[in-house]
DNA sequence: ACCTGAACACCGTTCAAGT
DNA sequence: ACCTGAACACCGTTCAAGT
């Protein structure tokens, strides 16, 4: 079979499907963002009428629903790809934590989609299933198992409340010594800090406000905090 | 003057400005939820079309930026009037959360609004100014107040994550008793862990789960942490 | 069973034109 | 200086029609 004859039997038959609208709408926010998931664009992308797609999904919500769908189960995986559980319910929480982030720096819109989400996605019920396991599992009660999944929130998906996204480089800003020092008078603690802190990690590659240093802080003086109380 | 007369003075000048369109959009959001702010909208509110806004702004994402300011700015003035700031850094912070949440639970479009915003509310920086200011008032290191600001995250703008609105109310599923057949043996811990805290919190009015009461669990297990590392 | 064309009711925004 | 009408390039979705 010629190349050009396999592709157009691809072309011809491929048949649509919920999977693959997914996994193109998917494909499309991991490359252009979750504003490029439209249901025109990714009808085109798929060389199809934006139409077609209501046969195989009842509309955009359901595809947002399926991304979320999707990243829980990225995790999932990601999880059960790894060596055996530690023992101990911090650990183990902890591992998770970091793994979920792992997945949300792979698909930095994902955060935003599952917290948009106003049903729950029905996956997350059976993960927090697994979390609530190892804790039950490590001892602790019910209830603090409880307080527990609130502390940590979204720390076991990966995502402590990133508040902004990077500050979205150009803005060449000119007199920017003026600013500085303008804010040297206005915010004086503020910039007191910024300079110390970034003194303090002259020779770290990763500079000041690393955030995944951030995010293992947050998780270990919730960690910490919780053990304190089992 | 007739009531007529006045109104239609009213109606014929009571110019348009930037601070009229704000608040429009504020009422806006507060009333249908921030998916009926659109240009268009807000226009006819204002008795006018929606090209006219462009004179007194330069497009929609400056008055969401102006939601974002004015939300910050009323957590400012709910702070400043109250009563003198305790002494200690622990309390004045845990305060200054409990105020940010009730300001936010008075917009719940908020948290979303501050956190999709690409660029930071510039207020926001006179924000973390103060909360610094409380920090190394205390006794803080700057480090240590840098690794707090973190720490805390959402929680001194009054939100910790809320991964879900509410269920939205209605939803009669019919045989539901089925489902929680199904969901004991599928999820055992989630099921037993309702359970208890059900039974718990019988008496108790707000039920369980009451957000309030896991927003202050989560506040002070975090400060309680940062404390520990003073 | 699966896909499409045309249409509807919306968006944000531009631009030339009105007063 | 301030506001508007018409138009453009998009949305999601419905519905009758094609194969």
């Amino acid at each position: 079979m010629t190349e050009q004859a396999r592709s157009s039997v691809r072309a011809t038959r491929e048949p649509l499907s919920r999977e693959r609208v997914l996994a193109t709408a998917m494909r499309l926010a991991d490359a252009e963002g979750l504003a490029a998931v439209t249901m025109r664009r990714v009808a085109a992308e798929l060389g199809v009428e934006a139409m077609s797609l209501y046969f195989h999904l009842p509309g955009k919500a359901s595809i947002i629903d399926g991304l979320a769908e999707a990243i829980i189960a990225e995790i999932g995986t990601a999880i059960r790809g790894q060596d055996t559980e530690p023992h101990d319910w911090q650990r183990a929480l902890r591992r998770r934590c970091l793994t979920a982030r792992e997945v949300m720096l792979h698909h930095r819109w994902a955060p935003g989609v599952i917290s948009s989400r106003s049903t729950i996605p029905p996956s997350l019920y059976a993960y927090y299933e697994e979390i609530l396991a190892i804790l039950i599992g490590g001892g602790v009660t019910y209830h603090l198992a409880h307080q527990a999944i609130h502390a940590l929130g979204s720390m076991v998906l990966g995502f402590a409340q990133e508040l902004f996204s990077p500050p979205a480089n150009g803005d060449p800003d000119e007199d920017v010594g003026a600013a500085i020092a303008e804010a040297a008078t206005l915010l004086p603690h503020l910039t007191t800090m910024v300079a110390a802190e970034l003194h303090d990690n002259q020779d770290d590659p990763m500079g000041w406000c690393d955030s995944q240093t951030e995010f293992e802080f947050t998780l270990d003086l919730i960690l910490d905090g919780l053990a304190r109380h089992a």
